[in-house]
DNA sequence: CAGTGGTCTAGACCACGGT
DNA sequence: CCGTGGTCTAGACCACTGA
């Protein structure tokens, strides 16, 4: 009996850290707002820097900082919602759909997207990329994988690479009847070129979004579309209307 | 012109790192094997702890590595796919669900729920809590909010509380007529009681999918999922049939 | 250029799991 | 009890941004 109530859970330094700041950020700073930067925020909070930065790194996974070299940590606003097709589902290439294409290459599927398209392993296939843009900010980068067999039509005239070619093979794709489509969603890291495309460093957290699609009774295409984990927030809408609005949130002035 | 090539590109350690051991995880291990510790790893690759440990992470949040205090760091099997509900959806109490209620309780709606509910901030709701399993395993917990006006008809035969409890709300729901749903999947990191309930540490990295459910022109309830994001990968089932299959991984013996 | 976040080091101690 | 991964420290240097 001597010890006074031994505090049986030592909560982490970097977890209550993370926490106070959480507060801080719901009462005291507003959308857009700097915060301190990692030297003085450590010093205020008596700890050293890598514990703060543990602190931090989880509020940017959460979407409530962004950070950036260079410049500084900032508030940032609640994640946008981003519409991924649903309703069973349109191809990749259908109208009023938000992406832009960047290129289009006739190359060896990768291992995986082979095996998925059930194709021999280094079987050509066009290979498209494309890019999303929401409220004026990069939100996914995508590639889509198209088997020369589901676009036999495919002329010559455009291009043999370039978005110009992307477009035509879209447009082919287009012309098939889907037969319905399928969709996978999990935690990745982003790979260096797709950081590029996302304004992240290598390794940034992304939602990886697998959609297959079918026609002819195979498989007519894949892509794999990689977003950002931090900034977006993926919706499914089967009913319309509503919006979801999240956080708190005051705007900087 | 007395340098010769200077790297454009100075890739950071720990990126290198995880490269290599991605490829050692294709070629020289089996799923379930045992790593070296972290202290012989760093020493092995000539790198301080903390920079195998970024390596690690990274991994992990990938999927590809399990870590676990006082046992050591295995190789993890290919996510597994865990359906999430399509097709137009259903109540969440509906048949054949994998999912174990656990407990059930008449609070106040959090202020997030309560908005998104359309209701005042401290109305009381049911809140559901159940746990799903898949292949064994933990994969995910949930919380349903229901307000007592979806479910009037509720008696008070039941226990105010517990697992009968939670059936018996999920049973008056599903009487309801459904309209629609909507769903929307981000990243975040698991809250203490979550990280209970999946085996994993605070602020381990799950994905959130919160499901609105709408009966009777308004919404008449909500959950929000929690997945372990490294174990799983969402899927959204429009056709059904063949299942996607990931990575190399061959089987330890 | 100065200031920011990003990487890296070489230690230390702690909490947990199994023996 | 020992060995594991988890937390934490106090430094250092680098890469990038913007003035």
């Amino acid at each position: 009996m001597g010890t006074t109530q031994l505090e049986t859970v030592p909560e982490p330094k970097y977890w209550h850290l993370k926490t106070v700041l959480s507060e801080a950020l719901d009462s005291e700073f507003a959308v857009g707002e700097i915060l301190p930067n990692e030297r003085d925020l450590a010093a205020r909070f008596g700890v050293a820097r890598a514990t703060l930065r543990q602190a931090l790194e989880q509020l940017e996974l959460e979407g409530r900082l962004q950070r950036r070299r260079g410049v500084g940590t900032t508030v940032a606003p609640p994640r946008m919602g981003v519409a991924v097709e649903s309703d069973r589902g349109s191809w990749p290439g259908a109208a009023g759909e938000a992406w832009q294409a960047v290129d289009c290459e006739l190359t060896a599927a990768p291992a995986e997207v082979a095996r998925v398209l059930e194709l021999p392993a280094d079987e050509p296939v066009h290979t498209i990329r494309r890019n999303r843009v929401s409220n004026g900010q990069p939100v996914a980068a995508e590639l889509v994988y198209v088997p020369a067999a589901s676009v036999p039509d495919l002329t010559a005239i455009d291009a043999p690479s370039g978005p110009a070619r992307a477009r035509a093979v879209l447009r082919e794709l287009d012309r098939l009847s889907l037969e319905g489509q399928d969709r996978a969603v999990e935690l990745g890291s982003a790979r260096a070129d797709d950081a590029k495309s996302l304004d992240r460093l290598p390794g940034a957290p992304v939602l990886v979004v697998t959609t297959r699609f079918f026609a002819a009774g195979r498989t007519a295409a894949v892509s794999v579309a990689t977003y950002r984990a931090d900034t977006c927030r993926l919706t499914f809408g089967d009913a319309g209307g509503v919006e979801i609005h999240h956080g708190p949130g005051r705007q900087a002035s």
